[in-house]
Parts: C-alpha cells; sequence; structure tokens
DNA sequence: GCTTAATATACCGTTGCGCTTATATAATCC
DNA sequence: GGATTATATAAGCGCAACGGTATATTAAGC
C-alpha cells in the first residue's frame, strides 16, 4: 500500500499523531483506540510499516512503534508541486525543503 | 470525501497533475485517460470538486477545470506536524508556514 | 425543432479494505 | 514447564469505492 493510501484512514493517521509525540508501544496504541480491536490496531500498524511510515524496535514481548518520516517527506515532495498555488511568496522555502530531500532543483534560482 | 482520500487515489493525482500546468476541459481529462471511459473519469473530477480540490468555469457546453489548492492546503498543515522530523533545522521555516496558516495576519485568509 | 456534441448521473458487478472472532507465536513470570 | 501477557496472523463478512454500460441533461449547429 502506497504512502497516500496508508495516510487517507482517519485511525492511521490518528496512530502517527500519537507517535509525533514520543514511542509507543502496540499495546499503548491499542488502548488509545477502544472502539477498535486489538487485531485491527495491529493490522493498521503493519500497514504503517509496510509503506515505511513507522519504525519498530522490539523490547522484550513488547514493539515499540516509532515515526519514520521518510515517507512523509514523499508527500510533501509532491506537494512541492502545488505549493507554489497557494504560497509563492514561500517558493524559496520549499526549494530549502526540496534541497535537503531531494538533492537540489534548479526551481528557485530567484 | 476527504482531501486525503481524494488524493489517494491514483487517477486523481494524475488530474491534478495535469490541471497544475493550466485549466483544462473535462473532454481534454477524459482525453488524458484512454484506459479509463467517460464517465470513469467524470465520476473522478465530480469527487475532485466535491473534496474542493478543484475549480469548474462553465463555458458554453464545455466544462472548464482548474486547480483550487484550498485543500491542499489543508494536507499541508497537516504535514506540519511532521515536517520537524525530517527538517529538524527548517523548524523556523514550518514556523512561518504555521504563522501564515493560522496567525491571522494575511489578509486573504479563507 | 431535430441532431450532434459535451458532460453528468443511474445502475450494477466486482474487488479491496477494514472490522471481528479465533488462533498462532513469542516473551515473561512463577 | 505451565500460565499469562503482548502482539501478530488467519478466516470470514459487510460495505464502500471504482469501473463499465446505458441513459439523462444541456448546449450548439443547421
Amino acid at each position: 500500500m502506497d504512502v497516500f493510501e496508508a495516510v487517507a484512514e482517519p485511525t492511521r493517521r490518528a496512530v502517527l499523531d500519537l507517535l509525533a509525540g514520543r514511542e509507543r508501544s502496540a499495546g499503548e496504541l491499542v488502548a488509545a483506540f477502544p472502539a477498535l480491536t486489538q487485531p485491527a490496531v495491529s493490522r493498521h500498524l503493519r500497514i504503517l510499516r509496510e509503506s515505511r511510515l513507522v519504525d519498530v524496535r522490539v523490547d522484550g514481548a513488547r514493539r515499540m512503534y516509532s515515526l519514520r518520516p521518510d515517507a512523509l517527506a514523499e508527500l510533501d515532495r509532491w506537494l512541492d508541486t502545488y505549493r507554489r498555488f497557494w504560497a509563492g511568496r514561500l517558493d524559496r522555502l520549499a526549494g530549502h525543503l526540496d534541497a535537503k530531500t531531494g538533492g537540489g532543483r534548479e526551481e528557485d534560482t530567484t
């Protein structure tokens, strides 16, 4: 599943929001969604793993999940094409981000 | 349908890419996807309309579609939370974006 | 007014996602 | 080792999204 689809799911975005603060165990994440069962959350975690949005660290019987923003950077790069439409004057900032993630573009020749 | 789901569909992203260059008629967009039928593309356009990602201008019998980036800005705001994870040294730039979207110093806030 | 062109909607079939229950795997505790 | 805890996978189901064919709607040309 690609990053766009992974992020399209509200529960998965909520998981990412939780992980933005600090790493959490699978159990903590399950507890954060009382409306869902443990397997349901576990499946979401799998999808986030497979789309490289989160990282897992084994800690005994626990799996500690943390954010892995590379994939989100991909989203950001995609948005870059459109950013000029609502923030033309911030183009050079976008250029900066690009230079960091992609190795440099020719766009900010201002 | 929310913006995240709207953008999750590859065809719809391709439509946005086409519209990033210039506005196009529905017919042009249909022609751009030979693998799809006219109703299929029309349905995608409806979804893009309803999620406020595109604008329509009636021109006789034609409907001219154009990009409407407000909704993409929403995506960008969401990403802002995570931007620090891959561009920590660009925090102040993210701060800039924040000030633009949430600070209310601008005159064209919608 | 009738025909053609441009676009949208209705309807239906298929498929994939997300959920639940049940079960497997692996680590910890006694 | 057996029980318990933590997490993942399997199987099955319901629903919503996407695609196609057929049809409606609206504009243009004659």
